[in-house]
DNA sequence: CGCCGTCTGTTCGCTACCGCACTTCCGGTC
DNA sequence: GACCGGAAGTGCGGTAGCGAACAGACGGCG
């Protein structure tokens, strides 16, 4: 009943849901469940069989390539405008990655199986699951051409406007401890970078919170990677609805 | 008559080619043209319509992220293991990318039209060429991962590994100019860098010209980089051919 | 209240790599 | 044989970011 019922379910938060025809929505939806992503959560391992794909409807999620010297180096991120378990959509079973849960949020949960025959069962469902795995493949290029070659001070910009771009709000959790992480540099470095950009007026912080106060401005500081995968996202997938401002809609 | 006897056609020395059901392969045949690809070739450009999807048979190209500075960062390498056009594979027309002719060599070209027609008339043809999408994106996701963690002499030698790969023979034409491009660091750092692997018997070179004389030892050298992405071409698309060293069969 | 763990600020010496420039060497070409 | 252009070797000063360490600040908790 209320699951066939278009009037009986919200609109959905994640992009790629929602840009699904109202009638193949309504039977994607008995398949879908609604689950919490705690912060930490490891969604799927590395060459390790993936259960279940996941939409995200709030919080976001890491794509991180396992070092050998035991840590990761974060190449990608996934929002409400995407779906993490690209390998099942490619007929792949696994991935080398991990996806990681950054800021908690929640998501819309489907078992692999379940998955694969909606793929088959449902026509409209795989041509905007590709686009999104085109947009998100340029988005991890991009990454990979700006590590090395771009300031931790523009990385850091366009990091920061990547997250702002994923959350609600201007202001999320965050430290630097983790920053560095994600980019791959020190602690140290990360506070001073933050520090730059704190004195000319774009962000403020404390003690595990990040506020973005000029976002142009962190715009202009940052290196072009950032609106460069932006626009492929756009390109790909429809402008985000509307005269909305969120990344996701 | 030739083109869909079977036995009047040689195997295909593509490996994504190659893995077909050879009724598939037949029907696919017609529509595939031998071409050459010149050194310093573009397939398509960035941001522009492709026109034509491409299979290499030798040779190998580069997939470049274009920079504000003007120069380019190269972020991935296609061979005969591979296709060139996976944008329209996945539903666009066009990508953010530059792909180019690094090494010349041949190729069997698709019209992108025709390509299209043929991901729905042959069912077996989606599949192998989204587990290479998957694949390729291993590859790249890992090269960004490399950039900036690792250093020149291990990126160095990764890359010589890439290149060896995709070539027939153990020297292939090779500039130290040309390497400092693919690398994104200085032409002065890799006459150091190769330098080094020479004095230890990696390599050898001269005037344009590169030699792989001692594999494993290169492989040693190299950061992880290099095998994982390899592992996950063969895991993605089947070990290349029985006991045939080389990569793409 | 005092304690402790987390977060941030800052310093020190060090290394890898940069940008730039100059030289040498080699292979062709006229 | 003289010349030229591309390829490779080398040196110089400069710097971004490293690794390690220490100190202060805040906040939660017993």
């Amino acid at each position: 009943m209320t699951t066939s019922d278009p009037a009986a379910r919200p609109a959905p938060r994640n992009r790629l849901l929602a840009a699904l025809p109202p009638e193949d929505l309504a039977r994607l939806w008995p398949l879908l469940e609604p689950v919490e992503f705690a912060a930490r959560q490891i969604l799927h391992a590395p060459e390790e069989p993936i259960r279940a794909v996941h939409f995200p409807e709030s919080g976001y999620v890491s794509r991180l390539a396992p070092m050998e010297d035991g840590d990761s180096a974060e190449i990608g991120l996934v929002g409400p405008e995407g779906l993490v378990g690209l390998a099942i959509l490619l007929g792949a079973d696994r991935d080398g990655f991990e996806l990681l849960v950054q800021s908690p949020g929640t998501a819309l949960r489907m078992e692999a199986g379940a998955f694969r025959d909606a793929l088959d069962r449902i026509p409209s469902l795989r041509p905007i699951l590709n686009r999104y795995a085109l947009a998100h493949f340029e988005q991890v290029a991009r990454t990979g051409a700006c590590n090395g070659r771009h300031h931790v001070d523009q990385r850091l910009a366009r990091w920061l406007l990547m997250a702002h771009d994923r959350v609600e709000g201007d202001s999320f959790p965050m430290t630097h401890e983790f920053l560095s992480m994600m980019l791959g540099v020190r602690r140290a470095g990360i506070t001073v970078a933050a520090g730059t950009l704190q004195k000319a007026g774009l962000i403020r912080y404390e003690r595990g919170r990040m506020e973005i106060t000029d976002r142009p401005g962190l715009e202009a500081v940052s290196c072009e990677c950032y609106g460069t995968a932006r626009r492929a996202y756009d390109r790909l997938l429809g402008p985000p609805g509307a005269a909305r401002k969120p990344f996701w809609r």
